[in-house]
DNA sequence: ATACGTTTGTATCTTTAGCTACAAACGCAA
DNA sequence: TTGCGTTTGTAGCTAAAGATACAAACGTAT
């Protein structure tokens, strides 16, 4: 795959151009470096002066906690990166550990010189700045979003404001998830017999019906009012 | 008070000198407005083309809710300021609405120039853009944190990680909450007998004292402990 | 010192979700 | 079709936290 198909997919390069891409490599110092399962790539406490693109591969990520022991905190593939929030916090070192898990292609461009005017008047700076914010911007959204489902105590409240988000997102009755059970139960921080059990108390109140990862909302305003009202 | 000190609070403005701040004026649009008590000075669905940060007086923040009723969703205060992530996500439209609670000034300054280069070459665009990126990252690693405590099921997980978290930040066996029961009941998510009820079984099993905020941790390392492995 | 409002502690009861272990259904490949 | 692994549903029990309502302690102003 050609590495500017490989880089669209990253949204710090959202709405580049070709050859705007190929300036990343003067303006920007970027590079790439080819690396074989288990090396690590990022290491807690170290400086962060670049972010890292993955073009190919996989990799894994892992906070430390205070006790020493690392815990697996997520996954990187094509189009993730690292380090684009360490690189404009605090003392810019990193908070997780990023370990490359199968033969992997990264791309560096530097922290510094995304915030800092070149010399070379080119619209790529800008355009980055620009999906650097976004980028950041819409972690908060995000995480703030998956906040919420946290904050609901009842079962019915976290199911219900789940299903009635992506109802709104994708503005059918009859919703995917993309979730199986367990996945569901992990993201919305519950047990899954707990979860299931619910599900199928709503499905008895007539509210929906499921099979697999497709649910079928029967009475979209019950779910909107357990939805809203979910403390 | 003065205006420089004031945005000296605001971390936007982290490392300023007052003449920067006044350059704001010039190159970011930068300009202050006077409201009472009622004003709407951020609505939901609005385009967002300036940052808001306020100067004096407090406003409060409500999102809306799909049914339409309105939630109170947080206050601001001299230095905090509303729509530095709205400006720079999506379609860059407010998602929540901002009403002034008493008379207040607002200082605006334009979402667009801050990533904008301008002809005067002058550090604060630079530096201004360093504390925009650093300030949404902070907020990330923030938002990230809090989630940490509502994912932790257990009460004892969540009174210890807390704890733990103010003994690492503060790294003496004395710390202090700035919190009642009740406000931290509400930031642990979780009802406030409960929570004594917790608290003082810890205190029965040794590992803590306390006495309104001030808490001694008298076993560090069982703390830690149940900090670490809370699930 | 007293009286009042606020914060914190206590008791009782109920509800809810967690856990474990198992059964049924499904998907897929031999 | 049969068999196997995975996903989903079920049951029973337990533990834990919620709710409510009240009591005690504290702080502070008069």
């Amino acid at each position: 795959m050609n590495i500017f198909k490989l880089l669209k997919k990253n949204k710090l390069f959202y709405n580049f151009e070709d050859k705007e891409i190929n300036k990343i490599f003067d303006c920007l110092n970027g590079h790439i470096n080819k690396y074989s399962r288990g090396r690590v790539v990022a290491e807690i406490g170290a400086p962060v002066t670049e972010i890292g693109i993955i073009l190919t591969g996989a990799a894994v990520k892992f906070i430390q906690k205070p006790n020493g022991e690392l815990e697996n905190c997520g996954e990187l593939y094509a189009g993730d990166m690292f380090g684009e929030v360490e690189g404009y916090t605090g003392d810019h070192t990193y908070n997780s550990s990023v370990v490359v898990a199968e033969e992997s292609t990264i791309l560096y461009i530097s922290v510094d010189t995304i915030v800092k005017q070149c010399s070379n008047t080119c619209a790529c700076h800008q355009k980055l700045l620009e999906n650097v914010l976004s980028c950041l911007a819409e972690r908060i959204d995000n995480i703030n979003n998956d906040a919420k489902y946290l904050k609901i105590k009842s079962m019915r409240g976290k199911i219900s404001k789940l299903f009635y988000d992506r109802y709104l997102a994708q503005g059918t009755e009859t919703i995917h998830l993309g979730f199986n059970r367990n996945e569901m139960a992990e993201y919305l921080n519950v047990s899954r017999p707990s979860m299931s059990r619910e599900m199928i108390a709503m499905r008895e109140d007539g509210i929906i019906s499921f099979r697999k990862d497709e649910i079928v909302i029967h009475n979209v305003d019950e779910l909107a009012r357990l939805a809203n009202s979910a403390r």
